[in-house]
DNA sequence: TTTGGTGCAAATTCTTTGCATCTCT
DNA sequence: AGAGATGCAAAGAATTTGCACCAAA
């Protein structure tokens, strides 16, 4: 027998969540979408922000971005596509342009696993921390 | 004016953390290596294999994995080479041939960044966790 | 009305750090 | 000796969760 799927309900927090993760394009952590959630619902909790991403990441309403780093970063973006992490502040980035990778068959016979899916994962510095490091070198 | 390099005394906490990560040959996260090393030094403290995780990887001698998850990996293994990852137990393995990867020049021309390097993550099920959700699935 | 969601605060998990003491070199 | 390392315990950062109340369907 099957389990009825829960249904989503659409709260204003829920509501704001997406928005917001839509409105922005950079690939904000939790933190971040919290404070921008609380411009406009000032009494909103982390854990409700969480609890969200969680289900609407679950339900492919955004995207939980599969990255290196501390903290984990969110994409309303669904389709798959490729990211640049910078190493000096996480900041995440999309690539401008999908790179196309040609790779022969050797990820298909790894050790006894079941293969999925795989990313590339590009590593840099960004602009911001670029400038950084310049004026440290003076 | 240079600094000096501060110089890494070889305690034996230092040996048997570097021995046991060399010979471990899946990539064991600090707790694991802590568990490794507390066999053979009963007393050491997960604050030491933390500290020597990042002087050993800091001068070389080991390589701190830039994977996604939550808990860092380390190898022993310093040649650049690609990872599969469970997306079930976190487990992460080598891939048995290193793919061959061709890309387009896309890369090289993103959002202002300064590119470092790159990398290819495959996702996918372990043999163990395998087994497990078909004993499920019934 | 019922089911699922929220706010709050406490708990978990992983990692880092301050400090007194110890040990390589 | 003295720089650097250790053990211990406390602090941090990111995320998850228990619970009483609230709101969308």
């Amino acid at each position: 027998m099957m389990m009825p799927e829960p249904s989503l309900k659409m709260t204003k927090q829920r509501r704001v969540i997406l928005e917001e993760i839509n409105r922005a394009h950079q690939h904000p952590s939790a933190y971040e979408i919290y404070e921008l959630v609380r411009n406009r619902l000032p009494h909103v909790s982390l854990g409700t922000i969480y609890r969200n991403l969680e289900v609407l990441s679950e339900s492919g309403m955004i995207s939980k971005l599969e990255i290196a780093g501390t903290q984990r970063r969110y994409d309303g973006d669904t389709d798959v596509h490729s990211h640049i992490r910078c190493i000096k502040c996480g900041r995440v980035d999309d690539l401008d342009a999908e790179p196309v990778l040609k790779f022969n068959g050797a990820v298909n016979q790894t050790a006894g696993y079941e293969i999925l899916g795989h990313k590339l994962e590009v590593t840099g510095v960004c602009p911001g921390c670029s400038m950084k490091l310049q004026a440290q070198a003076g």
